[in-house]
DNA sequence: AGCCCGTCGGTTTTT
DNA sequence: CCGACGGGCT
């Protein structure tokens, strides 16, 4: 029987079974676990036109997902499949659905006047001036107040987890439980801090959402009616408070489509809990449950290493992934005698891949952590193979980037207090006391208290001027970002060696604004989804879509394949890495993200660690595989050993 | 109050 | 090996 008469597309012939089951499902909670390559990008892309072609508005679907590109391209392919009607969807992540509710109901949240959202940086810098005012109780116990990343973590931790502050520091922070009580001041007056200045970070975004849903049962009733079919991707990284988002959002018909997989949670670091995924039966009874697990990605071999790796988690998965895609060479696990040995191999298989016919846009190398691939970045320059890095170096906390915006925050929302203090403290002759007098000043008086203190302060002269014309009515945002430049210029090539290469970043992100009517917009979008990728270490222009080579972090590449990955460093005490071995919990997750990685591939994979690494933190000699492949039989992991160059 | 220099510590992944 | 922090000098 075919769908073809009543519908546009055929969905029974262009989809298999259990995906056409999902496709189609009609009211009531659906979990579909979608295995790696079971096409469940491909089942969310189809529910959304089914929907659309039952007549269902475009408007009133919420599609949650990772990163706004990912949701953007999967409304792209939906209305090439149907119509332009699909990208009305409403998408986004989390944190961005949050943004603009927020902004939406604003006054009642307690942020009438609005609110500026701040980056993990700015969150610590905050957490920094707090906890200065406190580092002499400390100092009175002889002990050191943790560093500012540190209680930003802890902060972070409990409201992920939804456990309390002590919990968090009795439990992964022992060192620190004598100060306690500092711990506890300091994150009470952060908050503080955060209120009266407007700020909001990314945790606050989700809990103010909840909070509004919780306590404004109007607010609530107007979201679930617009919002009558929410959907879900990568479940499996949700976190508690995302999972209670979800449960509040749910209409009376609880038409809430979830997609994950249990086995490919990469999140934990960030309070994410695969155990949601499988909680959420219990939470929406009556959840009918779909599992894809057809592969349609990778060949054969590949598919029985990754459920080799997969098999010896701990925790055991839902399902077993085949596939119809049979022959194709076995992986390999190569070791090479040093780093630099890894990196000449890499590449020059890369080369001869490349003379083989196939795109260097269709080839991956995925690591660990971005500085694992800075050897090899190295030697693909030497070489001229073109790449993208994504993942890794993050441009928004760089300094220069950082003083740039500030500036531009100043003149967005004059009493963003950390950007004044910025862009004050880069003035001649101010310093953090200065700062301090001249915020002051200006949150009393307004922008023309800087006039006054020029007298006395010539060197504030600059400024001044820039933050005026800056403020001129009816500016564009690019045209603003402009004049900042024009008076950062100076102090960028006084204060950085490198500032030929820096200026190129403030550039391009002066073409990034132009894409902007709003200031507000660019710098909310900075903050929540910042530039991803880099090409030699600089902000990637705006269409690098050429035949690159990727470089990217694992997490970086989730949901991606080529059809050939190589994963480098994986060396036990690296990938794992030795920071995860203490808890068993850390180390399941290095085990789903080496599946994860090695899932990506599609007809090759290759996987290499240098074969011997002394590692200065631990004061000991690396020099085995991976734990999660070294068990692996030889008829599943080729192995092979280079020494020499010559042997490439 | 600002600036510079020496020391110590700590080290991933991201919204 | 790099960056943050503290202390001392201008």
């Amino acid at each position: 029987m075919s769908t073809a008469g009543k519908y546009k597309i055929d969905y029974r012939r262009q989809l298999n079974p259990a995906q056409y089951e999902a496709v189609m499902h009609g009211q009531g909670p659906l979990l579909v676990i979608a295995g790696a390559g079971s096409g469940k990008t491909r089942t969310l892309t189809y529910r959304v036109a089914r929907l659309v072609e039952d007549g269902i508005a475009a408007s009133s679907i919420l599609l949650l997902s990772f990163t706004r590109k990912a949701s953007r391209e999967m409304l792209a392919r939906a209305a090439s499949l149907l119509d332009r009607r699909c990208r009305e969807v409403g998408g986004g992540t989390f944190h961005s659905f949050a943004n603009s509710v927020l902004r939406c109901w604003k006054d009642r949240i307690g942020f009438a006047e609005g609110f500026t959202i701040i980056d993990r940086a700015d969150s610590e810098d905050l957490i920094g001036m707090v906890s200065k005012t406190h580092s002499a109780a400390a100092k009175a116990k002889l002990k050191r107040l943790p560093r500012k990343s540190t209680l930003a973590t802890i902060f972070s931790r409990a409201i992920n987890k939804h456990v309390d502050l002590e919990d968090v520091v009795c439990r992964e922070y022992p060192q620190f439980v004598n100060l306690l009580d500092e711990i506890l001041s300091i994150h009470h007056e952060y908050r503080e801090q955060k209120r009266i200045h407007r700020l909001v970070d990314y945790d606050d975004l989700l809990t103010l959402l909840l909070k509004l849903l919780r306590e404004c049962p109007d607010v609530r009733r107007e979201i679930v009616t617009t919002y009558r079919h929410v959907m879900v991707d990568e479940y499996q990284d949700t976190n508690y408070i995302q999972s209670r988002l979800i449960t509040l959002m749910a209409n009376p018909e609880n038409n809430i489509m979830v997609v994950g997989d249990d086995a490919q949670s990469i999140y934990a670091f960030r309070g994410a809990n695969f155990k949601n995924i499988i909680s959420f039966p219990e939470r929406f009874p009556g959840t009918r449950i779909i599992k894809l697990e057809e592969n349609y990605r990778s060949i054969q071999p590949i598919l029985d290493l990754t459920n080799r790796i997969i098999e010896q988690a701990e925790e055991k998965f839902s399902k077993r992934l085949f596939t119809r895609r049979k022959g194709g060479r076995l992986p390999q696990l190569v070791a090479t005698a040093d780093e630099h040995l890894q990196s000449m191999f890499v590449a020059s298989e890369i080369a001869r891949l490349q003379r083989r016919g196939v795109a260097l846009s269709d080839v991956a190398v995925l690591f660990r952590a971005g500085f694992h691939a800075f050897d090899l970045e190295m030697e693909l320059t030497r070489r001229n193979l073109p790449f993208v890095k994504y993942g890794g170096f993050k441009f928004m906390e760089s300094a220069h980037i950082k003083d740039l915006l500030a500036h531009l925050r100043i003149v967005a929302s004059a009493n963003d207090r950390l950007s004044w203090y910025r862009a004050l403290n880069l003035v001649d002759r101010v310093g953090p006391a200065t700062a301090e007098k001249l915020f002051r000043a200006v949150s009393r008086d307004g922008i023309q208290a800087l006039e006054g203190a020029c007298k006395k302060l010539p060197s504030l002269g600059g400024l001044t001027e820039a933050l005026a014309a800056m403020q001129a009515d009816g500016l564009a945002p690019a045209k603003i970002g402009e004049i900042a430049l024009r008076h950062y210029l100076p102090i960028l090539r006084q204060r950085f060696d490198d500032h030929p290469k820096r200026l190129r970043d403030l550039e391009q992100l002066l073409t990034i604004m132009e894409r902007y009517d709003r200031l507000e917009d660019f710098l909310d979008d900075m903050v929540l989804e910042p530039p991803a990728s880099s090409v030699n270490n600089q902000l990637a222009p705006e269409d690098h879509r050429g035949d690159n080579l990727v470089l990217s972090t694992i997490h970086s590449a989730k949901g991606l394949e080529w059809h050939t990955v190589f994963i480098i460093w994986a060396l036990d005490g690296r990938f794992p890495s030795f920071h995860s071995l203490d808890s068993g919990d850390s180390l399941e997750e290095e085990r789903r993200l080496m599946y994860v990685a090695a899932t990506r591939a599609r007809e090759n994979l290759i996987i290499t660690f240098p074969a011997q690494v002394y590692d200065r933190s631990s004061g000991t000699v690396l020099y085995r595989p991976c734990r999660f492949l070294e068990p692996i039989a030889e008829n599943y992991l080729e192995r092979r050993y280079i020494e020499r160059a010559d042997q490439i």
